[in-house]
Formats: C-alpha cells, sequence, structure tokens
DNA sequence: TATGAATGAGTCTTCATTCAT
DNA sequence: AATGAATGAAGACTCATTCAT
C-alpha cells in the first residue's frame, strides 16, 4: 500500500470517526486532495469504507498480536488487550456503525478471525476457572468492543480521564460494578 | 400529541432502527402514508429526528418511572431498570448514533434529566457501600446505555438469545466477568 | 356573485398585489379561510387569478364610466380618467404582471374593450388637435397603465405623496418633464 | 468572473425575461447545461437571481456610463441615457418583478447609487430651469424606469415598432402628450 | 357548506461519479 | 497523476388539489 493510500485513509478514518455520513465532498477536503483524486485512489464510496474496514481488521489484529491475547494468565490478556485497543476506539466505533461492512466476504472473514481470536481468549479463561460460564465469549466480545468504543467518546467528551479510560473499561468488564472483589 | 402522528413515530423508529439511513420515502411507506403527508407532520427530516429524540426520552423516562430506580435496593433497581430498558434498546441505539441530536438543547436537557436520575441511583449504591467507586457514576451510565444497546444488536444478529439479554447486561455490569461472585 | 366570494377575490388581490408568487395556502391564509374552501369557490389557482382578472376588468370599465371619458374635454377626461383609476393601480399593477391572463378570450376582450376606450379618448384628443401624432394612442395607453402602477408604488414607498400621485401622473403624461408649458 | 459563468447569467436573463417563472431545469436546458452544472455555479435559485440583480446594475451602470449622462445638455443626456438603457428593458423589468431582491443590502446599494445618478441628472436639468420643479427626481426616476420596461413590452408584443421605442419614451417623458411643443 | 387531513406531481438540491485537460 | 468542471441519479421538499368528515 502506498503511503498516499495509507495518509487517505487515516484521513478518512479520522473523519468518518467524527461523522459517519461526511460526504465524498468532505472526506476529500479533510484529506486535502481532490474528489477526483481520491475516486482515483477508492473507486467509489464503498471501497473507500471497505478499505477502511480492511485497515481496521488489520491494525485490530496486529493489537491482538501486539497484546499477546493467547499467551499468560487470561484476565492479564484482557487487560493488555483493552489497553492495546483502546487508542483505535475510535475507529473501532465507526466500523460497528456500519454494519453494511458485514455484506463483504474480505470483511466478514477478518472480523470472524478477530472475533475468533478474543473469544478463543474469554473460553480458555472460562476452561480454567476464571471466567463466568453464564456470560458466553460471543456476548463478552460484543460487550468489550461496546465498552472500548464507548470509553473513547466518554474521553472525547471529558466525561473520563484519557489515562483512565483503559482501567474503566478493564475493571467494569472483569470485576462488575458490585464491590467486595478484590 | 394526536395519535396519528404518534403511530407515524413509532413506525419512523421501527424503520429507522434497522436502517439509520432510510429516505423519507422509505418511511413514508413504511408508515403507510405518503411522502408528503410526512412531511406535513414533520417539516423537514430534521423535524423527524428530533421529534424521535423527544419520544426516545419521553420512553426513557416512563421506563426510568416504571423502574422505580429512586426506591428500594440499588442493585435490584439497576436490574429493573435494565429490564425495562431493554425493549427500547433499538431505539437508544438509533439515537445513539445521531450525533445531529446533540446540538438541540431540549435534546441534552433531556438526557441531562434521564443522566441525572441514572447517576443518582449509581451514587446512591456508592453511598451505601455496594457499588465501588472507583467507577464513576457517569462512566456507569455510559457503559449501561453502551451494554442495552449492544445486547438489543446481539439479540436481533442471533448472538443472544432475547430472553437472556437483561441478564447478560445486569450480570456483566453488576458482576463483572470473573467468576467466584455469589 | 356572492359577498363572499366578492371579499375574498379582494383579500386574495389584496395580496397577489403585493406577492404575485403567493402560494394558494397563504392566500387562503390571508383570505382568513383553508386552503379547501378557497378552492370550493375557485377550482384551481387559475380560475382564481382569472376571477382576478375578471374583476379588474370589471372595476376598470366602472372607473372609465365614472371618468365619462368619453365626454368633454379630452386633456380634462384625461386627468379623470387617472384621478378614478389610481386607487386601483395596485391591482392594475397585478393584473400587468400576470401576462398569462392573456390567453383567456374572456380576458383578451375586456382588455381589448378598456384599451379601445382608452385609445378613443386618445384618438379623439389627437382629432381635436390637442394630442401629438407622433405618440401612438397604443403606446399612450400603455403608458398611462405603467405611470398609474408605478405610481402607486412609489407611494407605498413613501417616493411620493398619495394626495400628489395623481398630480404627477397627470402632469407628466400630458405635459411632459420640460419646463415651459402652462 | 469566468466566461462561463457570465454566459449562464446571460442566458439565464434571456430566458427569466421572458417567463419569470421559469424553473431551474428550464434554465439549465436553455442555458445548454445540467441543473447540476447550474446548481454548482449557484447555489439555489436565490443565488442566481442575485447575481443577476448584481449584472443588471453593473450593466445599467455600464451604460449610465457610456450616456455620459453627467455631461453636456441634461435633455441630450437624458435622451442618451434612455437610448443606452433601451436594449436593457426586459432585463429591467425582470428585476422589477423580482421583489424578493429588495432584501439584499448589495442590491439596494448598487440601485441607490443608479437612482442617485439619475436624480442628479433630473437635478441639474432643474437647476437649469430646463425641467419642471413640481415633478420630484424621484418619481422621475421612476417613472424612467417604468416607461423603458414598458417600452420593451410593447416591442415585444408588437404594439411598437423597435426603433420608434427610445423616441417613443423620451418625447412622453420630456414633452408629455401635450402638441404645441418644438 | 366548511374544513383538517391526505396526496400526486413537480421542483429544488445534493450526492457520488466521470470526463477533459 | 491530479484536478476543475460536468453530470445522472436520487433524495428532500412544496405546491395545488382532492377527499372524508
Amino acid at each position: 500500500m502506498s503511503l498516499d493510500r495509507e495518509q487517505l485513509l487515516r484521513d478518512a478514518a479520522a473523519l468518518l470517526t467524527r461523522r459517519a455520513t461526511a460526504s465524498m465532498d468532505q472526506i476529500a477536503k479533510a484529506a486535502g486532495v481532490s474528489r477526483a483524486t481520491l475516486h482515483r485512489h477508492f473507486p467509489g464510496r464503498d471501497a473507500l469504507v471497505r478499505a477502511l474496514g480492511m485497515l481496521g481488521i488489520q491494525q485490530m489484529e496486529e493489537r491482538l498480536d501486539a497484546a499477546r491475547i493467547e499467551e499468560g494468565d487470561p484476565i492479564e490478556a484482557v487487560r493488555r488487550l483493552i489497553e492495546q485497543a483502546m487508542p483505535a476506539s475510535g475507529f473501532l466505533a465507526f466500523l460497528y456503525g456500519e454494519n453494511q461492512l458485514y455484506d463483504v466476504p474480505e470483511m466478514d472473514e477478518g472480523w470472524a478471525r478477530i472475533d475468533e481470536r478474543v473469544s478463543a481468549l474469554f473460553r480458555r479463561g472460562q476452561e480454567q476457572g476464571l471466567f463466568r460460564y453464564d456470560l458466553t465469549p460471543a456476548w463478552l466480545c460484543e460487550a468489550l468492543y461496546a465498552l472500548i468504543a464507548t470509553s473513547g467518546w466518554c474521553v472525547q467528551d471529558g466525561k473520563i480521564a484519557p489515562r483512565d479510560s483503559a482501567r474503566m473499561v478493564g475493571e467494569l468488564l472483569l470485576g462488575g460494578m458490585l464491590r467486595g472483589r478484590s
């Protein structure tokens, strides 16, 4: 992928994350290129959104790698995962809102891979007797994504401090809001 | 508010909840009226979305009332709140995505009222020594909304069973995913 | 013609005279009736405009009668005509702008009658050696209408005093702007 | 101003002058472009009409310049003014009918400049003892415009010959319709 | 009869996309 | 390769008109 294209994608992501309905015109302007150039790189809005989706998947997989979620204590792995994924919360939120993405096989496969890895982590925790069995891995996956995205918005809105966001998500997800847990 | 108008709103909500980008034409068709009639009741798409926002606030407040969140054991109050709010999860999710609404003062006031009531519940739980102090009421509010909306999507996608949704949210929010809690 | 209908027409004229593009809705509101009632009286906008045209013609003919333009000194007859027609200046201006009217035979005939009478006055003045021959009666007709309509606007805009308007038109039309004429 | 834009304006003027209610579609077609292109140059009908208004002012000022109305014999200056303004009669008539324009400050200023120059000519004639004092410059201005616009219509309707129009206006305005003037 | 409600038709406007330079 | 200009398609909106009460 050329650097130009990557930069274009990042600019588009930065805008679409905030305004999911931004027009190609606005995206092009935000990226500092003309509409036509944007179209040259991504023939059609769908292509752009798909590229964004693939970029998101790629980034997410990189973060899963970086978090080494397959290794060590599942609890710590969840914490590392949250810590790593937090910077991508806006991106995640955008992709979450674009449910149209799920019609693209490539995209489905990508998310299936990610879901599988995260679910596997939760299953591993359950098998080790650490995580509750009555909350399904699929639900925990979705809840994790949702809390990460939400915490990103909360940081933007000034409702929680940036440095607290990972802890807020981790503590809530792992320990819930009730007192009495170490 | 006339019954016609209310019905129109409900039909619009039912559609927009599933397809946030539905055109006025599609909305009108879904409601069984002509575009022009839809426009007569809601002069412009913005007016419709704003009315939906107000309806969402009204419904949410009714559900808070029905859940009697100011009364009794905070833990049980949270469970009642979730139970009550769950049917509106799709609606909530839609309004969540309409960042246009954040510019309407009336809307802000409405959500501020709701946030205040829900936050008060969390504070009450904290003051009774039941809820953790290190998770702020504001964050718990947002997390609650996010989990409710997410569970709605999960039900739609068949990831969790409708009858489980409230429990999934409640258990996760209250107790977290770690084992060992009664 | 019923009184209701006549009042409706007058109200419509009063509005359309100022805003030629006023919608049926605005006209109905200005007349204090519902759109439907307006449509009952005048089936369609064209019917209304045509009725206005006929009313205008009728009024104009009444004023020509009142001015007795066929009698006496042509110069004085012109002055009387202007004096009489002045109150209808707004009406005249509206009809002037609606050149679509000229597709209705009834209307054409009416205006032809009026034009004929006014032209006859000018011809009479020419034949008596009072009016110039190099300005055709047809042109003088049009100029007369235009000056009356314009003076009406000038009065509305405060550019000339209401009591001066007839004189301004009469003096200009009859004597022109050069000094030296008694 | 680009040539394209200017050409577009002229085409629009040519059509709107004849049919003041022409739709944007008709205008675009008359100009040989698509509606979208017309909208790109003039975002909205208002913008187009306003641009036409400004073009009208500009043209009128150029004609005042060409007529050198500030120089020489006021009577001849009036004749030159009429001669020059006559080709724009249709344009003038159109702008006259657009009462929407009266709300645009830029427009008011432009017409105020023009009115001032024309009024100054009439005042100059009065001060030289050539023009009557009992007809105010403001009224003469309006009468001049009205007669020019009317003569344009008369030419279109075949009521007066094109080559006679300037003379008809000039003679009537300057000398009135009474015989006996040289 | 008068009216509030409903609507089909047509206009305005914007978008994503393509083209000529 | 990049861009300003152009455009077809589609959505938003408004109007005159009709209908049921």
